[in-house]
DNA sequence: CGCCTTTGACCTGCGC
DNA sequence: GCGCAGGTCAAAGGCG
């Protein structure tokens, strides 16, 4: 199946996504590897409830997945398997003083070769389905407690593609399909089969109003290597997740989003998109266009790759206004370099030449290459750092005609973010994506981590980011990340995050072919 | 032969 | 308690 897919993928047209996957690793899991051994179950569920989320990306080294694996090189995955790469996102929420024990907890991040051990001898930490079944009936079952499932946290991708799964890099099994209610579409179920144990699943599912959309929703996390392709926005996932996990970032002052992992290297062929990992460079997410947004019973990220382009330019004008209202507040997370997530556009996500950083109606210009971090404390976020710069509001030598500061909307998306903890997460795993994007399409990332703290200091860490030019053309210009702001349901604690310029297929196709003309004028 | 998909039945949670 | 909907199981069959 999957070979089917990667084979009409490769062939033809749809958006080969290696994608993601998320390793959530568990907070007691970590803490007591042994006792991890003996009762993963509860460990596992566990996780959902501690307030102290540990998200780590898989890493791939020798195969260490079952024998088919080796037996069969879908996807062309083998290559990258041999390389060999550690992937590591930390995304620490330490909530309280209560989470005392969290400090010590080793990060995944940094501690690559505990999670090999861990990788290597596996540890249970779903059930088998049936010893699943079994739990579900027992009365210390605690996934059953409404509390679990309130917490199990999903993240969801929406993205078009003319498949019937979109190529993630990992190996699904399926297991059941379902006719929702409101949508003719059948929803099927596929479980991971990289691993035997492994307790991830997924739902695909073509999206009512659009069937070219695919959505597809993981729930769960690896416990095993993933292969490099499926790597490949494991991170943008995980700081997504991530938000879900933490009832209240920002009252807690430690919270630290600690990149550790290898950059993750895009490479585009004609017609489809290749995402793949390379390694050995400090980075991490990517979140290249998405809208992110949560539901209450099931904590949803959705990461939203399918929204039109805007109106305007991608370069410079930005036509949205943010809108607030007592009750919402929104903000966007936009990038020039979305357009690779679409089908049939020779261009890599990113490898666009500059990233773009708009907050509100602002385009902020790095010019100096210093991404510093994010402080969603108690000081407004941009505002002094980036939007009140002169330099970053001028009109570039790349021929960005730059907006003028608008006071009221920056002082507006700061109170949104200083007023909603999880916008300040949310933030967080923007920047960090939008960071990694640079390093990953980028030459340098001269930081090994970049973090960021969201609390009450200020400290800010210097991340060094450049942009890249289309295939390999290494580009020194400052990328510019696009932030905008419109509105976010807070009143239920909701976030939502909004993609504001993403290309369309059509738009990108013509986008695409001239991207790289635009980079250069951009870059010149 | 092993792995996969299909598909109806079953289980569980939730709202009324 | 009942019904509905989502999710899962597992037998059957297909495919390479």
């Amino acid at each position: 199946m999957e070979t089917k897919e990667a084979e009409e993928i490769g062939h033809n047209k749809s958006v080969q996504m290696h994608f993601f996957d998320i390793l959530q690793q568990d907070q007691k899991q970590e803490e007591a590897p042994s006792k991890a051994k003996g009762t993963a179950t509860d460990d596992e569920e566990n996780t959902e409830e501690s307030e102290l989320v540990s998200l780590s990306l898989g890493l791939t080294s020798n195969d260490l997945s079952p024998s088919k694996e080796g037996k069969k090189n879908r996807n062309g995955e083998g290559k990258n398997l041999d390389e060999g790469l550690a992937l590591g996102l930390d995304i620490r929420f330490k909530p309280s003083s209560a989470e005392v024990e969290a400090a010590n907890m080793p990060s995944p991040a940094s501690s690559f070769e505990e999670e090999v051990k861990e990788l290597q001898e596996p540890t249970e930490i779903w059930p088998p389905s049936k010893v699943l079944q079994t739990l579900r009936t027992g009365d210390n079952n605690i996934e059953a407690s409404p509390q679990n499932q309130l917490k199990k946290t999903r993240v969801s991708i929406r993205a078009r593609c003319d498949t019937q799964t979109m190529n993630d890099g990992c190996h699904w099994r399926k297991y059941g399909q379902k006719i929702a209610k409101g949508n003719p579409c059948p929803r099927a179920y596929y479980r991971c089969t990289v691993s035997p144990t492994c307790p991830v699943r997924k739902q695909v599912q073509r999206c009512a109003e659009d069937m070219s959309i695919l959505i597809t929703t993981y729930e769960g996390t690896h416990n095993h290597p993933l292969p490099l392709s499926a790597t490949a926005m494991a991170s943008t996932t995980s700081a997504a997740a991530s938000m879900l996990q933490s009832p209240s970032l920002t009252s807690q002052p430690g919270l630290i989003v600690n990149s550790m992992a290898a950059p993750i290297i895009s490479s585009t062929t004609a017609n489809n998109l290749n995402f793949t990992s390379q390694i050995s460079r400090p980075q991490q997410c990517h979140f290249p266009n998405s809208s992110i947004s949560t539901s209450n019973s099931h904590p949803t990220i959705t990461l939203d790759l399918t929204a039109p382009p805007p109106t305007s330019s991608r370069f410079g004008r930005f036509t949205s206004m943010p809108r607030y209202s007592s009750s919402s507040t929104s903000l966007s997370f936009s990038s020039s370099s979305f357009s690779g997530l679409q089908p049939n556009i020779p261009q890599s996500p990113w490898s666009t030449p500059a990233g773009y950083f708009n907050y509100g109606n602002q385009l902020t210009h790095n010019g100096n290459q210093s991404l510093s971090l994010l402080n969603t404390g108690k000081q407004p976020l941009f505002q002094s750092h980036y939007i009140h710069q002169p330099n970053y509001m001028s009109t570039t030598s790349h021929g960005i005609s730059h907006q003028q500061p608008l006071p009221e909307t920056i002082a507006a998306a700061t109170n949104a973010i200083t007023r909603d903890p999880k916008f300040q997460s949310a933030l967080a795993a923007a920047l960090t994506t939008y960071v990694s994007n640079g390093a990953a399409g980028g030459r340098v990332s001269e930081t090994p981590a970049l973090n960021m703290k969201l609390g009450d200091d200020m400290s800010y860490r210097k991340s060094t980011v450049y942009a890249s030019g289309p295939k390999g053309t290494n580009f020194e210009s400052p990328r510019q990340l696009n932030l905008s702001s419109s509105s976010v349901n807070a009143q239920q604690g909701n976030l939502v995050l909004f993609p504001t310029s993403l290309p369309s297929p059509q738009a990108s196709k013509s986008a695409s072919g001239s991207s790289s003309n635009r980079s250069n004028q951009l870059l010149q």
